[in-house]
DNA sequence: GTGAAAGCGCTAACAA
DNA sequence: TTGTTAGCGCTTTCAC
């Protein structure tokens, strides 16, 4: 009845060889001679036995573990981004030790600090802002890291990004293509870097084109305050031709309020989201999107964190990852200029614009 | 710069005590002096000591790790679930170790071992299958864990699902008091077993008030398979007055079905959804839909996890949480009935019924 | 190619 | 209350 887990010298036993050797045998890190080694297998099989990872990890002093940090395991884009990572790792045998800060610095420390508790091999940090407070703590823990989506102006190690110029720029042109002077721009919050880069990328380009910059407005994080502060454009002589959202918050509180006060899209108004998940393409009318590359940010954001643990001493890299157009129904020329292009495109599949 | 990460006894040195000592200060096994443990604090501190919770484990034989293995990391059902386990977790100390077995059950397995070899104290699954073909290694581990989700028809151990039944009769109910005769209900798989239920659940409750039962379609996993098996009640003369999906793909593929062919939601049918996802209340029209208390399945799951932990002997028990249905305007009455109540509701909040 | 033995960082048992 | 010592399961010398 005792089922204590068999460890490495009940296989050892069994097999009738050393411990060291049914280690060989396990790891891989030096040879062992065929028979014997089927006889461990076998035996270890018998027994039902599997290193520990821990105390392997102890003794070698290599992790086999990686730490990432998301500010909220309820939003679809960390998650997604955590998925792509876990595939690549695991396909290197690492696994992931996950948790989330709730958006806040200091929960993001002590939520770190657990993490490297476990002495991973190293850490994938979406940061809850743009400040790193923790970076000291990183730094002292000595462990490899690298950022992603949230990058400080300054910062000089390994990251990946959204390239958010280039996003801005796509974004705009596509607004200035169909016609749209009148455009509102909506953040859920402007403390972030990378919706700043965004919105300036979006003024420069309506500038360079001769028009007027677009209106800004920052909707906070719930649902209630967004959907007052949207309020001011809902008046038919104040509305704009076209909402301009850039996160997948903004894109929810601006249909939420459309939706609430009746307007029509893309009739009443052009709606052009950020972000893409299925549900887009599934509402009516089917999304305009900004799509960021998830699976490409995670799987860079594990090659360079991989990199960065085989050679500490390694250049630093920053990767800014392209965005694509996906063009579908919720925008189209403003109402009253030329007849809209978003019939041709009705039954037709997602045409995606190349960054 | 050598700067080798510093362990126990680099603090006890320096703060002039016994390695046991600093154990007590930081693990609180057993009292230490003010002033020593004031020292320790400090000692540690200055050359950023953290306890090693990997050699911790090992020594001790208690880990503060719980391994979640879930279906898919893309999936906010799943995601939801994990951050309320990853929450309650966090409030007792406990850490937890991710992994995704991709739906495929010999991923699931492999995933589930490498997860165990870390020796967790416990894990959730949400199992890929309504079988367990993992269930023996799992009893080899001699480890506690929770199946969350899907379970089995026998399973004798610790669970939390949802009460399809419940859920079932309240969709059924809702849609038959709106007057709806010609339903389809819509899933994604018929393979698991909550879904059977829910079908059940919704056809007993048909049957139970005269009506026909409704008629059953399985829409596969892929996009372009459930628009294509959907496209046979688009026509005019077949079409239901109402769908009702019995998860997020399938209401997801019902809406770019209908949106495909041009069918207005509610007018020309109505829809019924479930879970409960922010986009459901920002879209055109916002969707009525049965909603699963995610956080309440993810704190529930670590509630039983942890006390099967503390007590191994304890009586096994399954918890079945009540569903709610979330009314918006996705749902009228069939068109030709009596008006629609649908206004009546248009500038409410979200209406609740409780299971 | 294999075995014996030391030791990773920590905690538990035993002394003092 | 504190120090000393042994040892968790593993990998890695160092012999042979």
């Amino acid at each position: 009845m005792s089922q204590s887990v068999p460890s490495i010298k009940d296989v050892a036993r069994l097999a009738g060889v050393s411990a060291g050797t049914v280690s060989n045998v396990f790891s891989g890190n030096r040879p062992v001679t065929p028979e014997l080694a089927a006889k461990v297998r076998e035996a270890a099989q018998r027994i039902g036995y599997q290193p520990d990872r821990a105390a392997s990890q102890l003794r070698a002093g290599k992790a086999r573990v990686i730490g990432v940090l998301v500010p909220e395991l309820t939003n679809p884009f960390f998650t997604s981004l955590i998925a792509a990572i876990e595939a690549a790792a695991a396909e290197d045998g690492f696994d992931i030790l996950v948790a989330s800060s709730g958006g806040y610095a200091e929960s993001e420390a002590a939520r770190l600090a657990t993490l490297l508790a476990w002495k991973p091999a190293g850490v994938v940090i979406v940061p809850s802002g743009d400040e790193l407070p923790f970076r000291a703590a990183l730094d002292r823990a000595n462990v490899p890291f690298v950022l992603v989506d949230r990058v400080p102006e300054d910062f000089d190690g390994d990251a990946v990004q959204a390239d958010n110029e280039e996003a801005g720029r796509q974004a705009a042109r596509h607004l200035i293509e169909l016609g749209h002077r009148e455009v509102v721009v909506v953040a859920s919050s402007l403390k972030l870097r990378n919706i700043r880069e965004r919105c300036a990328s979006i003024e420069k380009t309506f500038l360079a084109q001769g028009r007027r910059a677009p209106a800004l407005i920052e909707l906070g994080f719930s649902f209630e305050t967004a959907t007052e502060r949207l309020a001011i454009f809902m008046r038919q002589d104040e509305r704009p031709t076209a909402f301009l959202a850039l996160t997948n918050f903004a894109t929810l509180g601006v249909l939420a309020t459309l939706q609430k006060w009746d307007i029509e899209v893309p009739d009443d108004v052009s709606v052009l989201g950020f972000d893409d998940y299925s549900w887009m393409q599934a509402v009516s009318p089917p999304l305009t999107a900004i799509r960021q590359p998830l699976e490409e940010m995670g799987r860079q954001a594990w090659r360079l964190l991989s990199r960065r643990i085989a050679d500490r001493a390694a250049a630093p890299m920053q990767a800014r990852l392209a965005c694509r157009l996906v063009r579908r129904r919720s925008t189209a020329p403003p109402s009253g200029e030329k007849g809209s292009p978003a019939d041709a495109t009705r039954e037709a599949p997602d045409e995606v614009s190349r960054a």
